[in-house]
DNA sequence: ATCCTCGAGGATTTTACATCA
DNA sequence: CTTGATGTAAAATCCTCGAGG
């Protein structure tokens, strides 16, 4: 798909759309800042609930394992080192880790989810949006299907489309809109595939318009 | 105040793949 | 070239915790 996150980390995506907004912006993790309140007990105790020394306990009959809760300022500093790279080096890691006053797994364990949870977030707003052009399309169509009705009942004596090389009236024919140029395609009945010609739409006032979702394009069609 | 539900998010497990000796 | 060890990422899942009804 085409709207992963370019270089940046964040999930921040600009979206227009039939029926939103022209854009909108979303933004991850708000809420770590919020839910991680500066503990009274300062900030220390804060992950030092499951540390380093509980971690085997935990896995073979101990104590329930304890979960970690950072701080504001150990997830402003994941973030923002999220933000420079989606991946760490060993190096970054253990330099994080140290920084962080966390173990390097917990540093790890953090990019690892964070990846994760952004793919995630990602593919959810891509459905919405997939969904929301799907019935805008589905709109389009039923309009436009409209349109070729009353065209064809007005439609009474010769064809009106003048052909662009012989500035001749065409031959009775069908008419079809392509989707990604905008144009309308004659295809004569009587000659075959050869002589589809395009002509710009005039005739039809709907107008298929795909949104723009950062690279998103519609596929191509001529 | 207590209980219940639900979402967030840290941690673990499994699997796949790349690299290197 | 093959093979086993090692490291890492992704995906799936588990589990704890806190907020809100």
């Amino acid at each position: 798909m085409a709207v992963l996150p370019s270089s940046s980390s964040s999930l921040e995506l600009t979206i227009s759309m039939p029926g939103f907004a022209s854009s909108q912006s979303l933004q991850s993790s708000v809420r770590d800042l919020d839910i991680n309140q500066v503990p009274s007990r300062g900030a220390e105790d804060e992950w030092i609930t499951m540390n380093m020394d509980d971690e085997e306990e935990s896995s073979n009959g101990g104590p329930p394992r304890k979960k970690l809760r950072l701080t504001k300022e150990q997830s402003r500093l994941l973030e923002e080192s999220f933000r420079q790279n989606h991946t760490l080096n060993p190096k970054q890691k253990e330099a994080l880790a140290v920084q962080l006053k966390l173990r390097p797994r917990q540093v790890e364990v953090w990019f690892q989810n964070r990846r994760a949870r952004s793919k995630l977030k990602q593919t959810e707003m891509e459905c919405e949006y997939l969904k929301r052009w799907f019935g805008s399309l589905t709109e389009q169509n039923r309009r436009l299907q409209r349109e070729v009705e009353e065209l064809r009942a007005m439609k009474v004596g010769p064809p009106t489309v003048i052909s662009p090389h012989s500035c001749e009236p065409l031959p009775a024919s069908t008419l079809t809109m392509c989707p990604s140029c905008e144009r309308v395609t004659t295809t004569s009945l009587d000659k075959g595939p050869s002589t589809t010609k395009s002509t710009t739409n005039t005739v039809l006032s709907s107008k298929v318009v795909a949104p723009a979702i950062h690279s998103r394009q519609p596929p191509a069609a001529c």
